[in-house]
DNA sequence: GTTAGCACTCGCTTATTTAGAGTGCTAACA
DNA sequence: TGTTAGCACTCTAAATAAGCGAGTGCTAAC
């Protein structure tokens, strides 16, 4: 059987209906819904046939429908508004996003921040992933008696540095020497094969202070080059309010498993090689988040994708709101990307 | 009237029976216990007075006893038994502490971990306070066109850097002699006063470059040395196993008080001028934490106290076990960050 | 194809009952 | 004077029952 024009729009309707109201939606609260001129008993009868189809289903008898996985899924591709942002919610982002932003991590955190008060869902954010970047400088650093600092810069502008030991005999003169020719040599390389690179081609200067290139080059592939696994999370409580969980078994699991930031991690991770992923109920992998849909954005600075964003919240989600919203911030935070670290 | 010892054992033995029962205690439950031979009718007697007194509180007419905010005080106090770890804690924090733990934030967040996983309670831990610190080592780096990176050493091997923009007119030669002096002049001052002293007595060459070297302050002041209020927390979920907080409504306040840490990180800060600290139920400033208690212990670096970390949990908290879990990891905590950090 | 009508289902709320734990008080006892 | 047995009383929590109301499926008429 088809889904005809008809059907399609007594879905939409229940499907709005239940994201509102959270209950089960009966025959009559659509037949009153304005644009259907049917009585409730023809509503029923589209129901039953939804139901037949897959697309509701029915808590227990004497209750009204609520929509199933499949049927968001079917909201999600065809039948969802987008939800433009209201005056209010814009300044509400602004508000969290204008304070002074000079870390990363800063970013990060008030991204999440703005994005769990605007949506009311828990949001994640992922740090910026320096792997996929390329390399534009690196410096050797002398520091106090057999320490120097490495600083790297990539070419979104990142930097990291990390403390390692040298030989005493290394003058600063040298180390600059080593700094520049590891720059010429590699400018440009994906940070994540500079290790390899280098172990491959030791030769001249470099192969007589092998070991200590050997260390330099495990401080970049130890602390530098790693992408950190610290998603930043918000507004983990606000799933409380939701008569999903106000079993509170239910709001433990869901805690539990979004402590774990792992897992946050890997599927942030996963995602960020699509610019927007809707991943609905059955669809997640991880059977802790069968009843929720986890939408994501991916952010950038220039091209290069950087790492992604996203919300959890419960199956019946404002999807249309919660799109517009990622939209939104994956614009801003680019742009802020872009123009603090060129800034700093 | 005092407190005789029959009413102090009676008391330790209420609590001790709370502790770990969660339900109010009748006197029936004492007279069984071991070590007194009383009637109920006595206990209740004496269970009558103790009220009197202020140290128990009934939650309704034919309900047992439950200890005060001013009980808890009186046991934390005088009549607690610290409860040595048993191997298996050791063991558990062990395996949270003994993976690679190279950067501070990492140690953290492990710590953290740890102490939720063996007290069951939520954790909390704050970075290192750098402003404390004294400095030990400046050094301006260039880097790319019109950039630099500055690094500071403190005195307690902490290593921090910003990058800043540098006048194109300015020599790696000047930055190095400017490095150079900075150290000098400034060498075991208090982090959280190089500005002003810097701002005050800029003469020499320091003057003809004080534009660059007012930004070099502010890097420091606004990059280096303020103090992050991240602090690290894990467990918070842990809340929701006790009855206390079976009812939705407390979870999310609790959680959400939690999940707002700069409160956290306010305590952990005022509770770092001691070694140890128990705060109980009404003793807590904060409206939110009522119902909790705190304890936190402070970690340091030679004689340097740092920062300091802690659990909270209901009153209801097994007292004896987590100061001796602050205890050791306290001493542990310290011990890894001097080896840590010496070694990078 | 649509709709009014009707019997039926079933979860939710409210009331009522019951069981049990614990108390305070009194009177007797050592 | 301190201790204890006994007993009536209180109050909660769990169990049971009753009634409401929203919603359904089906049938028959339009």
């Amino acid at each position: 059987m088809e889904l005809d024009a008809r059907k399609l729009g007594i879905l939409k309707a229940i499907i709005d209906e239940y994201i509102m109201s959270a209950s089960p939606v009966g025959s009559r609260a659509i037949s009153k819904h304005e644009g259907f001129n049917l009585s409730s008993a023809t509503i029923r009868n589209e129901m039953a046939d939804l139901e037949e189809l897959g697309y509701l289903e029915q808590p227990h008898t004497s209750a009204g429908r609520v929509p199933s996985d499949k049927a968001y899924r079917l909201y999600v591709d065809q039948m969802m508004q987008k939800a433009a942002l209201t005056d209010e919610e814009i300044k509400l982002i602004r508000e969290h996003m204008t304070v002074k932003l000079d870390e990363v991590e800063s970013v990060m955190k008030h991204t999440a921040q703005a994005l769990s008060a605007v949506t009311h869902y828990t949001a994640m954010v992922m740090p910026p992933m320096l792997s996929a970047n390329r390399l534009r400088h690196i410096q050797l650093v002398p520091l106090r008696e057999g320490r120097a600092i490495v600083v790297v810069v990539t070419t979104a502008g990142f930097a990291r540095d990390a403390i390692i030991r040298v030989p005493v005999d290394i003058s600063s003169d040298e180390l600059e020497r080593i700094s520049r020719t590891l720059t010429e040599r590699y400018y440009d390389c994906r940070m994540d094969h500079i290790g390899d690179l280098v172990a491959r081609e030791m030769s001249g200067e470099l192969y007589k202070r092998r070991t200590f290139l050997s260390s330099v080059v495990e401080a970049i592939e130890r602390k530098i080059t790693p992408d950190m696994p610290n998603v930043q999370l918000s507004g983990a409580t606000n799933m409380l309010h939701y008569p999903e969980y106000s079993d509170v078994n239910k709001a433990k699991t869901f805690l539990a498993a979004v402590e774990g930031r792992n897992m946050l991690y890997e599927m942030l991770k996963r995602a960020s090689k699509l610019e927007f992923t809707i991943t609905i109920g059955n669809e997640n992998e991880d059977v802790l988040f069968k009843n929720c849909s986890i939408v994501t954005a991916t952010y950038q600075v220039g091209d290069e994708p950087l790492g992604s964003f996203g919300i959890i919240g419960p199956t019946r989600m404002n999807y249309g709101k919660v799109f517009s919203v990622l939209e939104y911030m994956r614009r801003s935070l680019s742009e802020i990307l872009s123009s603090e670290l060129d800034d700093e």
